[in-house]
DNA sequence: AAAAAGATGTGCT
DNA sequence: GCACATCTTTTTC
């Protein structure tokens, strides 16, 4: 998904940008994924079939994932942060900040700019008409992996993906590589 | 030094 | 099922 697209529509305009950075939360072995425990209520959604939006809220902020491989599985990938290329105007009034740099590096932040709310949990990306997911040249791309941010279990699997010069990832520097 | 962001847990309805 | 607290990491002044 890394140099990809990403985009919301809102009424007659498109917000959103190439994918950045991302994380991976797997259906089996990883103690850190919403779906280790198995399927509740609040992660049913990651349970649906591949290309299913599922959306978490955490601190009164939400956190919108891409559900990949087999439905009843349980696994996703979270989109970290996106670099923001349409609607920019738009997400600068959602954010309540000017600096472009701030509008989408972090998951909350994605989901504050591009209004992704609760609502939109279990919603079918292929099928939507107000979200797109589509390719992006990616020539030459240099996607690197490291350990995932602000978890406290599974911390040394690799499973975070960015692109490695992009200033629009998350993350302290010892994050980058 | 202070603010902001954020793969949670608790507690109540 | 939903609301919200509260604490660590990361960023900014």
């Amino acid at each position: 998904m890394i140099g990809h697209g990403f985009a919301r529509r809102i009424g007659d305009e498109w917000i959103g940008g190439r994918i950045v950075e991302t994380e991976a939360y797997l259906a089996s072995g990883d103690p850190a994924s919403h779906s280790h425990a198995g399927i509740r209520p609040k992660c049913k959604s990651m349970f649906e079939d591949a290309g299913t939006l599922y959306v978490y809220s955490i601190h009164a902020k939400q956190c919108a994932n891409i559900v990949t491989q087999r439905q009843s599985l349980g696994s996703a990938v979270l989109i970290r942060a996106i670099e923001p290329l349409w609607g920019l105007d738009r997400m600068r009034l959602h954010r309540g900040q000017d600096d472009s740099l701030k509008l989408t590096r972090g998951p909350g932040m994605l989901c504050q700019a591009l209004q992704i709310r609760m609502e939109h949990d279990g919603l079918d990306l292929i099928e939507a008409t107000e979200f797109a997911v589509f390719r992006m040249p990616r020539r030459g791309i240099d996607i690197a992996a490291g350990p995932r941010i602000g978890i406290s279990r599974a911390v040394d699997l690799p499973l975070r993906f960015y692109l490695r010069h992009s200033r629009y990832v998350s993350g302290s520097l010892k994050h980058r590589s």
